[in-house]
RNA sequence: GUGGCCGUAGCUCAUCAGGUAGAGCACCGGAUUGUGGCUCCGGAGGUGGCGGGUUCGAGACCCGUCGGCCACCCCA
């Protein structure tokens, strides 16, 4: 087809889908009020040496999947590809870090990557950010608000937490050394990929998911030995907290993460469902973050979760999203005194009962034809006005999915115009707030 | 960037040793002059992703290209 197409990876979300996104997103956002996070709305649009400094240079995102362009001025500007570094930027600059800060933020995100289940080019993430706490009870807060989202909704059969630390990033520098040298002299036996991240990122080793590499590393130095001794603390404090609330998890001392701004706490949930791309949720610590792009040194910790993945989780367990209202009422009007009629009679009646979804019927249509689209429609009752009705100041409510009203009487009344509110809210009493 | 599978009506799919396409659902109309759901009848809708090649003839075979899905890589 020569039509123009979605460009690739950037995908519309449809009306039948968007109930699931509204069920996640208002659960997701009430959790996290109840908590005490405010929401923040930020740019897509940021400074592409926002992301170089923070993500890291030699990461993928950085290296090649970042939506880049030069504006008008020349400047090099990045479609955001996560939402950290932006909501870094502005918590500096708009000097919301004086005291301990709690955000959120929702929003798509850019990365030029070969789409897959679960993956696309442009997808959404609900991220949270907590600044200014240095002490493991902050890990363990997000941790348990993350938990309490997917009880919420359902999925905690769904998904299990997995935790490590990763130190800080000298205690990383001089483990990533002795990893290197232990790959370096096995190296033949390593595969193609974990090769060459020797060179760029030999941490992403760890999580490779090549058999004969995993076994290659049970008998690598592990990054547990290697850890700072607060590192060790802190995590040792976490697991004692998240034990105590009553949260499992299991320890995966092969949990690394992409970006390189993270240090000690790293987590993700996990799910087998989703097929290859199984982390629904991730994040950890980040101390040093704020301070590398020029603010007052900040401890801080945050996650975000992917919307898209989760939609598709909501999907596979089989969790109902609560049903929307439906239609209430379709508006059947034939001949143009008749449309002139309930158009008007319509907008009085949305005045007093404006929670009611009335549908009313648009362009042509025999009356057989229009209350076969208020059948499809799916509405309890039809308004009809026909020449009838309109010559003696009335209208018809009839009653379209109650079935023992029609076995008994035609399932129908017709009431004068000005009776027409009184007859709805009596119909719809069940559904009036 | 790499690999595998796939690309026929709005949707889900079929057909075929290669002889210029069909079903179900949806849609429109009729069977009832103002009454839907069930049933019956009829209708509209496809340059078979696009381009090239083989052939008397291709949706079916070959090549290319674009697109989709899944996986690798990477990540939420």
């Amino acid at each position: 087809m020569s039509n123009i197409r979605a460009v690739r990876g950037m995908n519309d979300i449809l009306p039948d889908e968007t109930p699931h996104w509204q069920h996640l997103e208002q659960t997701v956002s009430r959790v996290l009020s109840s908590y005490g996070y405010g929401e923040i709305r930020l740019p897509l649009v940021e400074s592409t040496r926002l992301f170089k400094r923070s993500i890291g240079e030699v990461t993928d995102i950085v290296e090649k999947e970042m939506y880049s362009f030069d504006d008008r001025n020349g400047d090099s500007l990045t479609l955001r590809p996560e939402g950290t570094a932006g909501c870094v930027r502005a918590a500096i600059q708009q000097g919301l870090l004086g005291v301990p800060q709690r955000l959120w933020y929702a929003g798509p995100m850019f990365r030029y990557e070969r789409p897959q289940k679960g993956r696309q080019r442009q997808f959404h993430q609900i991220g949270v950010e907590a600044f200014g706490v240095p002490t493991p009870d902050m890990d363990a807060e997000i941790i348990l608000l993350s938990a309490r989202i997917w009880r919420q909704l359902g999925l905690v059969d769904s998904v299990a937490l997995q935790l490590n630390s990763i130190g800080s990033s000298s205690a990383r520098q001089a483990y990533r050394s002795a990893l290197v040298e232990y790959l370096q002299q096995r190296e033949d036996a390593l595969d193609e990929d974990s090769q060459r991240r020797l060179h760029s990122n030999p941490l992403r080793i760890l999580d490779s998911k090549n058999p004969q590499t995993q076994a290659l590393l049970d008998g690598a130095p592990a990054l547990a030995d290697f850890l700072d001794e607060e590192s060790r603390d802190d995590f040792a404090r976490l697991r004692e907290l998240l034990d105590a609330a009553g949260q499992r998890y299991v320890v995966n001392a092969r949990l690394v993460r992409g970006l390189d701004y993270y240090n000690k706490t790293v987590f993700e949930w996990v799910t087998d469902r989703l097929g290859a791309q199984g982390t629904v949720c991730a994040g950890g610590r980040y101390d040093g973050l704020v301070e590398q792009l020029g603010g007052k040194p900040t401890p801080a910790v945050g996650f975000a979760m992917g919307m898209e993945r989760l939609v598709l989780l909501l999907l596979e367990s089989a969790q109902a999203v609560p049903a929307g209202r439906g239609v209430d009422a379709y508006v059947v009007a034939v001949g143009e005194a008749a449309q002139r009629e309930a158009l008007a009679a319509v907008e009085a009646v949305r005045d007093k009962l404006g929670e009611l979804v009335i549908l009313q019927h648009t362009g042509a249509g025999s009356f057989k034809s229009q209350l076969k689209k208020a059948d499809k429609s799916g509405a309890r009752v039809a308004l009809i006005w026909g020449e009838d009705e309109v010559a003696n100041g009335k209208v018809t409510i009839k009653q379209l999915r109650d079935q023992a009203a029609q076995v008994d009487n035609p399932g129908q009344q017709t009431v004068p115009r000005e009776h027409l509110e009184a007859t709805l809210v009596a119909a719809f009493a069940d559904r009036m707030g």
